[in-house]
DNA sequence: CGCGCGCTTGACTAACTTCAAAGATGGTGG
DNA sequence: CCACCATCTTTGAAGTTAGTCAAGCGCGCG
């Protein structure tokens, strides 16, 4: 505990009196001396479902993706992480998925028991780790109206335009996984995700410029076809 | 901020220093005496999508269903909350669904100002209220699971053991809520929701006592069906 | 250059939805 | 207390979307 009290004393001067309005990338930044770097081969597991939840994970470059298995293989993608993505969090004691690297990806290691003996004591921590927890939530509630409700085009829609809302300003889209992956993460096979970017090709929504770039043609047609739910 | 500092007093001596283990419900008790009551109607409104999200809730009587409507009336349930449960705390300014009483119900209402004010300065509220984040995190990757990749029987089973788990070790289930209500959270139409009901009876798998009560009568069956994912 | 893996495309199938109608349920007022 | 009516649920038949199976294409890597 004497080791908490001074990473405690170390980090107080980033972590204290910061504002509540902040974006979620950074916030948690005073905790980079905490971690160290990892790296990944493409397919790659970070951790396994069920694992016990030792570290927590800012991923710094690629992709991961956490993967849930029902028992006759059919796979569920939760979630796609890219640079600045937190992982981990809502690991009671296990993790709750297994994470893979898409592509070759460095990521920063925490040791969960440090961070959370920090939360305990500094409000400042703690509140960035709900408010990313939050955050997690929305989307997880979006996605669900998605894999409930919308079409298989609309999901497609509604997945480019979160990829692109999470790449900064430009139209130019960047898929580093495979259109299983999308699939599984839309809750739609590979054939089908393939079908539905080659329609909103064919409507001029979106140009493919590889299979595994894009670039978005028209925004407001692929806003409507998602549905702003 | 003085009345946060009273506030703060007041509940010290109950919130600091708990452990981390305890279940959630009642491990924010110490929040009801800033809590007051309120009563619905059925169908009555808690708090709309997009309303700027003052309040926190918890369920003490009844049932609670939290809704997201699509652009064109296609509609999400994203839970059912019942008695002893948290709601609100996915809002980060605005509330994300609607809130709706699917029967009779009454609510203790918090001052999310006053709460989170709490949460800020006390190290113990924060961790509860990042712990029922974190736990309705892994709820909703488990329901992703099911929308995703599930067929309809499967989520049928789910649901049903799902209710059980929360229902305390009784194998008689209540169903307020409609078969609408229970297809819009699964993913299906009502129609879809009573022939899977109709066909785990026909299977001995459960036994309808009326349209809103069930009795399990093989709950390792009943596993099975929904997949232990 | 050729090989392998992933992507696309086509034809067919299955699961779920839609549309329709009849059967329960429960709440209300006579 | 019972009958009626609105609403919810069940069931049937037809339709639609996405899944499955299968073949060919193309990109990237060795």
């Amino acid at each position: 505990m004497s080791a908490t009290a001074a990473l405690q004393i170390a980090l107080r001067p980033q972590t204290v009196c910061r504002g509540a309005g902040a974006p979620r990338r950074d916030e948690l930044g005073a905790l980079d001396r905490l971690g160290t770097v990892a790296s990944l081969r493409r397919e790659q597991p970070l951790f396994h479902e069920a694992d016990p939840a030792e570290f927590y994970f800012k991923v710094v470059t690629g992709a991961i993706r956490s993967c849930k298995l029902l028992a006759d293989g059919r796979r569920h993608v939760g979630e796609f992480f890219m640079p600045g993505d937190f992982i981990g969090l809502d690991a009671e004691t296990n993790y709750m998925f297994t994470a893979e690297a898409v592509t070759d990806a460095t990521v920063v290691r925490y040791s969960r028991r440090r961070v959370d003996a920090l939360a305990w004591q500094e409000p400042g921590i703690g509140r960035s780790l709900l408010k990313i927890a939050c955050h997690r939530l929305s989307s997880a509630q979006q996605q669900m109206v998605l894999l409930s409700r919308k079409t298989a085009e609309e999901r497609i829609a509604s997945f480019i335009l979160g990829l692109a809302d999470r790449n900064g300003a430009t139209d130019r889209i960047s898929l580093p996984m495979t259109r299983t992956d999308i699939g599984d993460h839309l809750g739609l096979t590979m054939e089908t995700v393939s079908r539905a970017l080659t329609q909103l090709k064919k409507d001029g929504v979106i140009e493919l410029t590889s299979s595994h770039e894009l670039v978005i043609l028209d925004r407001d047609m692929l806003a409507d076809l998602a549905d702003a739910a």
